[in-house]
DNA sequence: CGGTAAGTTGACTCCCGTCAACGGTTGTGG
DNA sequence: CCACAACCGTTGACGGGAGTCAACTTACCG
């Protein structure tokens, strides 16, 4: 595949993203960049990237569009439990255990970036400092997960889909994919109802009432919101488990 | 703090379990069990461990007793998003971020060992298996996570009860503390509403569905199940998200 | 023996799921 | 160019699962 300038546009969230968990040297930078682009793939909407159960043998990282991992009930029930935007990194390392429990699937078209097991090794290998950064992103996967588990546990349908847009702003404005006060929300009702633990006709009716309520405008795949604190407290949202800054190395 | 042989028996189920997940070399067990040993603590019913905020300077590791991970809203709902049963670590690595996202108390009497960063980073550098085994709980532990989502987000109470039980009874097997059919359930219903996102008296209820139907029996504390393969499937019970088997090292 | 925590039950309310129908948009093929 | 299907969003009607409030019991403990 050959490289283009937008492809190197592409990866720089990646770099500053992991960049700010821990600063990386000149040298890790350039060869995560290689690495990444060595490994491109794109894939259309709607598509599994991997599937539950599959062996684990490389590690992925986004560059462009959404992403999702979700789990599915036997009825075929689905639930959303995160996910994944431009600049974020899935399953580093998930390799150490031998099958994955969850599937991942394109919410957009999207391209990534598909790194060997081996190649992503010996590129941690050689520098400590992004081997470190890749573990970060990890355990702050996991304070979203359990931020997850309280949205769906204790929070009621108003609340739950006003934190889930709290937390999609705030994960993606580091990447720059927040514009003023608006953001492009790019996927279907059923996949924010099935995010959120809620019925689609009941996550519709409960985008209503944010419309009708201010809190929200949502139209034409565009989210705006004018009032952001408006919509935090209403969320009961607290930031901190984004881990949305950097700790002295 | 004296060493008994009790203190010991209790150690052996933590090197069961990170044997299970990564083969040890008897130095990397025995230089573990010394580690455990010097960080012995013990604490209270309802005592936090650590509370959300707090910086992370060490990780712990459960001897006897269960413990809960479990955020607060600013209202006061809480939610318990995991729980920790003996044998288990807490938060490994950790430290690479700079605080915690959420607190964690114990439910009963618990003993744990308390081991500082600088001690735990030179007992994984000493063997990288060690450090592999450690990674490898923390990925589980992901996969917990994100099934208790699912639980919370996509099961009706009587699915999410009884999936509850399923899991405690497959965590509480490999450590030895599961008695022909039937454990010890130590914890009160609020704490079961608390993790199942219920409220106490719905959750109340459900029990006593479940003692109707004969899914369970649970009466002084002991939670007695005779059909497992009926409780999981009215749970839609997977278990492939608890690895509890070895991958090849 | 009083006080507190845990479990249980009833009554009532309402949030949310289900079922169904309809409109708008897109894309596709005849 | 139009018919048709498929997908998505929206709305109404209805029912039931789960929350809330409150009272009562039992057990435990100092």
């Amino acid at each position: 595949m050959a490289l283009s300038m937008s492809d190197r546009n592409l990866v720089e969230p990646v770099i500053r993203r992991l960049n700010a968990l821990r600063r990386l040297s000149v040298e890790a930078r350039s060869s995560l960049e290689s690495a990444i682009l060595e490994g491109l793939q794109s894939a259309g909407s709607g598509e599994d990237v991997i599937s539950e159960g599959d062996p684990v043998d490389s590690i992925r990282i986004v560059l462009s569009g959404w992403l999702c991992r979700y789990k599915t009930l036997e009825d075929g029930r689905r639930q959303i439990v995160n996910f994944l935007f431009p600049g974020e990194s899935c399953d580093a390392y998930a390799f150490l255990l031998s099958t994955i429990d969850h599937s991942i699937a394109t919410l957009t078209p999207a391209v990534y970036s598909d790194i060997k097991r081996a190649r992503f090794e010996s590129l941690i290998a050689a520098d400590s400092t992004l081997a470190e950064a890749f573990w970060c992103e990890t355990l702050v996967n996991i304070a979203i997960q359990r931020e997850w588990a309280v949205n769906l546990g204790r929070r009621v349908a108003l609340e739950r889909v006003a934190h889930l847009f709290c937390e999609i702003v705030e994960r993606l404005r580091p990447v720059g994919m927040i514009n003023g006060k608006s953001c492009i929300m790019p996927i279907t009702q059923m996949d924010l109802a099935d995010a959120t633990g809620l019925s689609v006709v009941h996550l519709n009716r409960t985008l209503q009432e944010m419309r009708a309520s201010g809190l929200i405008v949502l139209r034409d795949r565009v989210l705006t919101i004018n009032d952001l604190d408006a919509l935090k407290n209403t969320a009961l949202y607290s930031p901190n488990y984004l881990q949305l800054y950097r700790r002295g190395s």
